[in-house]
DNA sequence: GTGAAAGCGCTAACAT
DNA sequence: ATGTTAGCGCTTTCAC
């Protein structure tokens, strides 16, 4: 019967005391700090090797008032695109020592607050505040964080002293429609999502640049606009298609709406990509699913989430915050339809 | 130009000083502690509120060696299956006032190490480890944790002591089984994972078991055993029905396996599910998104996830680990391909 | 180059 | 019922 193990920390005392030296010294040697011989550097490196010590982090915190702790908010942590801005943060956040508090609001501000409460208390360095679906405009946190930097991720927000991170939709919209262009297509519709997200306007204008660029005329009447939803896409692609001059491509705002398309296209007997070239953006993972496998516009998700904890990581070491709104560019992910 | 706000914090001293009363006495309100004056009480909590003081939880551990914090570390941060059970880990903790610190250590046992060092520095008071895609056996942490708490999620492992939560894959194979039969379908094929995967053996094991029951005798050319991909459901699935006498239901083990096989029945111009009813396992998102969409048997993600956390907590709470296998039940999601 | 002393903000005996 | 005291484990002047 082996002894019970009582588990009895081991500090920095313990380690002062096996080398000889003042728990000063080991603090210095501990933070590498200059000013020290070698000699003791080694002896108290060994001591401190020997009795495994680990230097506890929560009494460093108290004295030197930072946590090398974030946290991170966000309205939906099952969002479909929640989780790879999350591995950027995640990634960002360690490569620097960081470790980061995941707190779901579900888009309620008392839950909101309740996070902000406690994550102050904990006196974390720094906060990201993050939409899991949507970008959208918010307002303030729902609690006064006093001077600690923040920065939202995936919404942006009228306030310009903090610093927001979203996709750049406007080049996304260019970007689809200039490969579609590519690809000898002069007649291509656009389904878009409801008019108040602000990033159906973005996207739009996207599609009109690269239009205007290729001397292509902008036709209204390839302009389509529905809900986010299959069914939408659905009937705007069947619309589209029964036009005296149908589209020979269609470029959707969203994978669901090109998921709808698709269907439409199907039932019209219409080959896809041949007939009729297919566009989705978002790149949600159910579109590698379908038949045949969606092209689609990207959002930079994992690098959205990255550049959010490096913005907030250099506002900490810098003390000063980075404002303005940061536009990630969207990327093509080729596939079947187009 | 305002005054630069200095921001700084107020103290229990603050609050004392205002209310004239001892900081301990601040501290027995703050914490509700007995044998307090009721107007005393009073008398501190409106200082404490005039003065909006919150307790620095970090000094607070530092005495009483509790940081209210949970360690979760996910081998795969963008595993299909990390979302729900994150969401699970997270309610169950922040319901008890919790925090929880999400860790990506993409399977690699250095970053699994590294994790776990900053970890127990910033003395979590317990820790999850889980697996974002795959339910898998695996062995101890990348270091020792001590006597830390500690619960496998979504993993299993053959000591003992260490709680795993996993979902019940038997269960989920008669389940959708059972559900096949009482379609009428008396000829039900199976299309497996492959047999290195613990879970294939137990969801065919349900398979049996639900055959059994309804007295129809096994038949192992019913039995198809692939990779986890829509490739092999669709091979598999050509195979199972140019049996002789093919089967009017195919049960797949995963979605994926059944996105191939329904691929293989449209080629075959064989109706779903009026010709053969299909069911898929482990219901991913894009299984909703299938034509027609597919039923499925689902992991209960986020019920595991939970009760992990509220394991883990009960552990802390009692300081006594309820070791042991926990397998959730699965459940049916009814679309329409079955 | 090293150590003594003070203190970060809080809690918990122990007195009173 | 309230206050005094002594730390928790570390860092940081400031002497020497």
């Amino acid at each position: 019967m082996p002894i019970e193990e009582k588990k009895i920390p081991v500090t920095i005392q313990d380690v002062a005391q096996l080398a000889n030296v003042s728990p000063s010294t080991v603090s210095k040697v501990m933070n590498d700090a200059p000013h020290i011989s070698s000699s003791t550097r080694e002896r108290v490196r060994a001591a401190a090797s020997k009795l495994n010590f680990r230097p506890n982090a929560i009494a460093r915190s108290l004295k030197v008032k930072r946590t090398a702790t974030l946290g991170l908010i966000t309205n939906d942590l099952e969002g479909v695109f929640t989780m790879p801005m999350m591995r950027g943060v995640e990634e960002a956040a360690s490569n620097q020592g960081f470790s980061v508090f995941m707190c779901n609001s579900y888009g309620e501000a008392a839950r909101e607050k309740n996070h902000l409460e406690v994550l102050l208390d904990k006196q974390v360095d720094g906060l990201i505040l993050m939409s899991g679906y949507k970008v959208r405009e918010r307002g303030a946190p729902a609690m006064s964080v006093g001077t600690l930097p923040l920065v939202y991720l995936y919404q942006y927000t009228r306030d310009l002293a903090v610093p927001c991170v979203i996709p750049d939709d406007q080049g996304g919209g260019y970007l689809g429609t200039a490969h579609l262009i590519g690809l000898n297509r002069r007649r291509v519709g656009f389904i878009n999502g409801p008019t108040d997200f602000e990033q159906t306007h973005q996207r739009l204008e996207g599609y009109r640049q690269a239009l205007s660029e290729a001397g292509i005329p902008f036709d209204p009447t390839f302009i389509k606009v529905g809900r986010w939803e299959e069914s939408s896409g659905y009937a705007l692609a069947h619309e589209l298609m029964s036009l005296p001059q149908p589209p020979d491509a269609i470029f959707c705002a969203s994978d669901s709406l090109a998921a709808g398309a698709l269907d439409a296209l199907h039932q019209l007997g219409l080959r896809v990509p041949e007939d009729v070239a297919l566009l989705g953006y978002d790149n949600r993972p159910f579109s590698a699913f379908q038949r045949p496998p969606l092209s689609t516009i990207a959002l930079p998700l994992y690098e959205m989430g990255r550049l959010a904890g490096e913005l907030l990581l250099k506002a900490i070491a810098a003390g000063t915050t980075q404002a303005g709104v940061h536009k990630v560019p969207c990327y093509m992910v080729k596939r079947q339809s187009c």
